[in-house]
DNA sequence: ATGAATGCAAAGGTTTTGCACCCCC
DNA sequence: GGGGGTGCAAAACCTTTGCATTCAT
């Protein structure tokens, strides 16, 4: 049993490359680009959206709605429900954060914005999402679309899979 | 080469592969598939039942509940929403048809339930939806996996792509 | 002072549940 | 006749909207 929580799964197992933690510096590009968009868009600074804005972008998991009306108002009790729906919206225009990727309930999961494109892998067992890209899939997929002469806009791609931690409950 | 007035798209182009409207046999086999899953849980046999899998299994189009629902009382007026929502868990359990992808906004798409596995191609301009399968792109996805050391369970692929029926609205 | 942002509560929309009745086995 | 199935209505759930108030600028 080794004990080093922060590098391990569940199951004992080393991590796989996930979104690392983020750091102060990039905290703070996010929140000047908040501001620049609130600015030009003739809108007011608050303190609420702020603090939606960073229990995402401060984490390393995939949130969704409710998951984050339930842990902001555990952080900051005042915080009514309508005000971290209309921040969310608000954070995804000003691209702070992203919808990428649904759970298997189709619930949206939120997470920082990032131009980099990437994929996830989601754990059947210990719940974990990890994210990948993979240049031969990208490749593939468009070559799927050419050959039926679409254009390629977007898509979703999801990878269930299990790091077999009910197997190795160690 | 050949042409087929009944396979275009609005855009007029010819119609990528898609799922085939299911056979007399086939739906036959489903039919039974059902009987006997019924007979095992020891449940019964109910007319609204099989007219809600008939509309998923005749069907060419992905369906999401509340289209199912809205089907299905335009056909049979008597069938209440509890009944269909009810039917669809059951038909799901007893592998009639599945819940294979979700839509943009999230809403879970229900479609005849078939063993070999294909992803989808949803077209955003005309809104029509293709299966495809692509080998390369399965063994890429394994390839992410097992370099990370995950056993594969499932997984859920949309392109979402545009057959430019804007563009060309002719 | 202006109007954006907020909290609360009420409304909306979708899915589930409770219940009396019906019907198949 | 027992137990699953049904329709209806109510409840549960999540998200949005209305409104009076607070707060940023």
């Amino acid at each position: 049993m080794t004990k080093s929580p922060s590098k391990t799964l569940p199951c004992g197992r080393e991590k796989p490359k996930s979104r690392p933690k983020m750091t102060a510096t990039q905290l703070t590009q996010f929140q000047e680009k908040l501001n620049s968009y609130v600015k030009t868009e003739g809108l007011k600074q608050s303190e609420p959206r702020w603090q939606i804005a960073t229990l995402i972008l401060d984490g390393v998991k995939h949130l969704h709605s409710q998951e984050i009306v339930k842990q902001v108002q555990k952080r900051f009790p005042k915080i009514g429900t309508a005000t971290v729906y209309r921040n969310l919206k608000l954070l995804v225009d000003a691209k702070v954060i992203s919808e990428s990727m649904q759970d298997e309930q189709g619930r949206a999961l939120f997470e920082p914005y990032g131009i980099e494109h990437h994929d996830h892998v989601v754990c059947v067992d210990c719940g974990h999402i990890f994210e990948f890209h993979d240049e031969e899939i990208e490749l593939a997929q468009n070559k799927v679309l050419k050959s039926i002469r679409f254009k390629p806009k977007n898509h979703r791609h999801v990878l269930y899979a299990s790091c077999e931690y009910k197997k190795n409950p160690s």
